[in-house]
RNA sequence: GGGUGGUUUCCCGAGUGGCCAAAGGGGACAGACUGUAAAUCUGCUGCAACAUGCUUCGGUGGUUCGAAUCCACCACCACCCA
């Protein structure tokens, strides 16, 4: 497949706080597209202010997917995501229009943008609990020797005290009969199914730390707090994947009393800034990425004008 | 005015004569990541020509072969008695 037979598809994606949301949308409207969410909290239901969603008024129309969409019990992970983005992007093309991948998940995005094959294995529950009391009652070694036993190349690659990703490890080898290390490699290989432009947006560090830090105290007067109390309520509780979210697992652990609403509130800050940065790490290290520097001045309509550009030059929209 | 306790590397904080560029924690910085990813994990943090050297532990001056650690004076902070 040439790289003009394929879809075509924007991305746009940067660290926390550094204002995906309001470009994504003008963006949208650029190009007649729709906004597939590539955000691990943004999909679930009632997790509204934590998860710094959309509103409508936001969308101003724009068709928005995979948003407001799971129930926080569930669980949701790379798997269901790539699916489920796929899906929507299937009837956005059906339509004629052109999706625009916003959120800043890189996992999620790699996943999708990459076609990486996860759906050899389906999740084996309960070799997962019995490795996971293995890992708690004879320490993190002990696993990390099994995976040295079976996957000495993915034992060498995962550190012994990161104990989830040697379980997957050893769970995929467990499933398959295959080392995931074989597996991951020839993932590796692929190439993109989509004709892409990949933005990430950044900005000054400490800048992004200060909008971090703001936006986490307007969270708390919006009422934060009272959103993580109804969920509590409902019965959504610590341990689900929902639940460790910024913002929810901080404030839950307060309304537990196990730790003061101020440190509940640095930890939210810390915590958001530790994410931020992760984010960056990530897409630093992805290739075919377009770095754009949204605090150098120029104004929100120059900003826009900038990506449409590439996105002409590249191919992914046509001259119009 | 008198008394006591304190002043340590970005922050908190340990260290009371050599094994101290100085424990531990935090922050900052860097990195990993292929079914929990807003998760999980790792490294690094005085300077340097970086295996030896240099400058640090409020300031100055002493004691000592040797001081962040002992002495003197000074400065500042905290509490107590007036």
């Amino acid at each position: 497949m040439t790289e003009q037979n394929k879809n075509p598809l924007i991305i746009l994606t940067g660290p926390t706080a550094v204002g995906k949301t309001a470009l994504s949308i003008d963006l949208a409207k650029a190009v007649n597209g729709e906004i597939v969410s590539a955000d691990s909290m943004q999909v679930y239901k009632y997790m509204d202010i934590g998860s710094a969603k959309v509103t409508k008024e936001e969308m101003q129309g724009v068709p928005h997917h995979l948003v407001d969409v799971i129930d926080p019990a569930e669980e949701f992970n790379v798997v269901r995501f790539q699916q489920m983005a796929k899906d929507a992007m299937e009837e956005i093309y059906a339509r004629g229009r052109i999706p625009v991948i916003t959120g800043g998940t890189g996992f999620y995005i790699q996943a999708l943008v990459r076609d990486i094959d996860f759906t050899e294995t389906a999740e084996d529950t309960p070799y997962r609990t019995e490795l996971e009391q293995l890992a708690r009652e004879q320490g993190a070694e002990v696993l990390h020797a099994r995976l040295q036993a079976v996957d000495p190349s993915a034992a060498e690659q995962i550190h012994a005290h990161n104990v989830k990703r040697v379980i997957r490890a050893l769970e995929y080898y467990h499933l398959t009969g295959e080392p995931i290390s074989v597996h991951n490699e020839e993932q590796k290989q692929k190439t993109s199914p989509y004709h892409f432009v990949c933005f990430v947006l950044n900005r000054d560090r400490e800048e992004l730390y200060r909008r971090i830090e703001l936006r986490v105290d307007q969270m708390l007067e919006q009422g934060l707090l009272e959103e993580v109390k109804k969920l509590a309520q409902m019965g959504y509780t610590r341990d689900m994947v929902s639940m460790q979210g910024l913002g929810y697992k901080e404030l839950l652990d307060y309304l537990s009393g196990a730790i003061s609403y101020e440190e509940a509130i640095y930890r939210l800050k810390r915590d958001t800034r530790h994410f931020a940065k992760r984010q960056l790490t990530w897409f630093r290290r992805e290739p075919d990425v377009t770095w754009v520097q949204v605090d150098d001045g120029r104004t929100r309509e120059e900003i826009l004008a900038d990506m449409l550009a590439i996105c002409k030059r590249q191919g992914i929209i046509d001259e119009k």
